[in-house]
RNA sequence: GGGUAUGUAGUUCAGUUGGUUAGAAUGCCGGCCUGUCACGCCGGAGGUCGCGAGUUCGAGUCUCGUCGUACCCGCCA
């Protein structure tokens, strides 16, 4: 045997036994006459003993070891006369008789150890060294726990796991797709997948009516730290299905994993929030619920109002009393299309330098507003606010009544624009939850978000998009909204958000040939284009399509919210920093002419 | 495409209003040390201040350009 046991599994019960161990060196500690070298594997740590009296050939090969060397020991286990509490292994040592190094090595550039000294380029560079760190090797373990827990799960569940193709079509809808050249089709590219979507769906054509594949997806798009150019999907779909099967089973697998792998329970069904009111409550489609803070909602003058369902949202919307909100004589209130605002329970006493903060937040590009309205209302009954000027005490006063803000509390207000005004009341709502401490990191919210538009209208382009893809069922009853006002329609299509994470999303899809026709209409696409792009899928549809629906998870955002990280890169083993670049491999990088030859491409420029 | 931050020893960083030979910690090398585990003590080596141009008697420091990196906006059906 090459070797006996792992560097972690030793212990005072296995004193007297002669083991054999091998591994990287952590760190050699030379005493003189004696020397104790700590060894490692991805199990733990075990510490070697060598003694210059007893064996000084081994002790004086043992001072010259550097650090991540591979070499092997030889020796018996012996209960320590200095135990450390502090690592697992610490009650024993092993006395070497034996040492043979494997393999020398150079010194690292940064310290392999829990917290490294190295920078994130450096530790990318030799991302082979960083994965020897413990963070690392935890990660990757959670992730593949995870993975394996998803298959355990879906298999009872009957789900086959079905591989689907890598170079496909390329349907330039959404996302860019990345392209690869066919050397044997001169002209012609395939597509790498921004997921399995229609051979999923003829899947289901094909009677395999629960699959499942756990599958790379490209898209060629700016990075960001929860993006990756490839990613991991948890792609699923299933056929003989409504929107509740789905959930039902999705939110099974969602309880499964919280339960074997963080040991968390949930005894109740998760929220389902619809789309409208998401924006309009926390001014995102993606809420973080660990805290309760909602909009409180002055003004919305561009709600459109069409039916009584609608009409319902806003009154849970508006749950609080509007009647006492009095805004006239206020420019900026006057002239605003929306005014919402926050309650910041406590912060009344907030000083001018964190009001300005605040204000300087909301300022900022990214967030656009123009400036930010405060009332603070003291604990001893005083109100100050940013707009006295404008207000008398008893408006003020009937805005805390409106608003529910108690004294001692802050009311934060932004006006402008709906939309852009909503969402900046979103991100404010999660900056103060991040100020006030309200975002717990081993608390888990999870939720249903419902009823997503099924198009949108792009502004530039003039004409609408899927907001979730083209093959989205609208709910059966706002079919008949297609021909009148496609804007207006309600998509079968729900997400699932843990603490503000999009965590995954899917929908019901169409089956039927004449809606889709409809839909590819709607999204003006010509029979041409669409008859291009997804025939196979339509031709497909033709000779019997299920009814069927499906989600996909985002595989590493989730592995990473379970490991508590903002980043999905500490979750992936070879990540690509935010060019899209592989500084370990140096790629992507140039081919040699013979092979674009072989292609039939040019490279613009030189 | 845009915004913000950043680039100084192997590594992580400091470096004042522009002014002598650019520092610290850690790592590395050498020496001493028999119970260390962040071992300790003594000594040593180690720098194209990202790159290029400019201002200046003089630039790590100021200006312009350029390249790299991180986070964000746009983008991500």
């Amino acid at each position: 045997m090459y070797r006996t046991n792992t560097c972690g599994e030793l212990r005072l019960a296995d004193a007297g036994n002669t083991i054999t161990l091998a591994g990287w060196v952590q760190k050699t500690r030379d005493l003189g006459g004696m020397t104790f070298v700590d060894l490692r594997d991805r199990y733990g740590i075990t510490q070697l003993v060598f003694n210059m009296e007893t064996n000084p050939e081994q002790c004086r090969l043992a001072r010259d070891l550097g650090r991540e060397f591979v070499v092997r020991a030889t020796g018996k286990v012996a209960e320590r006369s200095n135990k450390n509490p502090n690592m697992p292994t610490g009650q024993v040592e092993i006395l070497v008789d034996k040492l043979e190094i494997l393999n020398a090595a150079e010194t690292p550039p940064f310290t392999i150890e829990e917290n490294s000294d190295g920078g994130d380029e450096l530790r990318m560079k030799y991302r082979y060294l960083d994965m020897r760190r413990a963070p690392l090797q935890r990660n990757l373990m959670l992730r593949h726990r995870m993975a394996q827990s998803v298959r355990h799960y879906l298999d009872l569940q009957g789900f086959i796991e079905v591989e689907t193709p890598v170079m496909i079509k390329s349907t330039p809808e959404g996302a860019r797709d990345f392209v690869v050249p066919s050397r044997m089709n001169p002209g012609q590219f395939y597509a790498l997948p921004q997921s399995p979507q229609m051979f999923k769906q003829l899947l289901m054509v094909s009677g395999y009516d629960r699959y499942m594949q756990i599958v790379k997806c490209f898209r060629d798009e700016d990075l960001r730290a929860d993006r990756q150019p490839e990613f991991t999907q948890i792609d699923c779909e299933m056929a003989f299905v409504e929107q509740d099967d789905i959930l039902s089973v999705f939110e099974g697998l969602a309880k499964h994993l919280f339960r074997e792998v963080l040991q968390v329970e949930f005894d109740k069904p998760f929220l389902k929030l619809p789309y409208k009111e998401a924006m309009a409550l926390y001014g995102s489609d993606k809420p973080d619920l660990r805290f309760p803070m909602q909009i409180k909602q002055f003004r919305d003058s561009k709600r459109e109002t069409r039916n009584a369902e609608e009409s319902e949202i806003t009154h849970t919307v508006l749950s609080h009393d509007t009647s006492r909100i009095t805004l006239s004589g206020f420019p900026v209130f006057d002239e605003a299309e929306y005014i919402g605002g926050l309650v910041a329970t406590g912060c009344s006493e907030y000083s001018r330098k964190q009001l300005d903060e605040l204000t300087e937040f909301v300022k900022k590009p990214q967030i656009g507003a123009k400036g930010l309205i405060y009332v603070k209302y003291g604990t001893d009954g005083s109100v100050k606010s940013s707009v006295d000027k404008y207000f008398d005490a008893a408006a003020l006063q009937g805005w805390a009544e409106a608003t529910g803000a108690k004294p001692g509390d802050l009311l934060l207000i932004l006006a402008g624009k709906r939309d852009k005004t909503l969402k900046a009341l979103g991100e404010l709502r999660l900056e103060m939850g991040r100020k006030l401490g309200l975002m717990a990191e081993n608390q888990y919210v999870p939720l249903w978000v419902v009823d997503f538009p099924l198009v949108e209208w792009d502004e530039e382009t003039n004409r609408f998009y899927a907001m979730h893809h083209p093959f989205t069922a609208p709910k059966p009853e706002d079919v008949p909204m297609l021909d009148i006002n496609p804007g207006l329609v309600h998509a079968n299509a729900y997400d699932l958000v843990i603490n503000g994470v999009e965590i995954g999303g899917g929908s019901i899809r169409i089956h039927d040939a004449k809606l889709q026709k409809r839909m590819f209409e709607v999204l003006g696409f010509t029979d041409e284009q669409a008859e291009y792009r997804f025939g196979f899928l339509m031709n497909a549809f033709k000779f019997g399509a299920p009814p069927h629906g499906g989600i996909a998870f985002g595989f590493d955002r989730w592995v990473s919210l379970f490991a508590g990280l903002n980043s999905i890169r500490d979750v992936i083993a070879f990540p690509k920093n935010n060019q899209g670049r592989d500084v370990m491999q140096d790629s992507p990088s140039v081919i040699d002419d013979e092979q674009l030859k072989e292609l039939g491409i040019r490279v613009e420029g030189d």
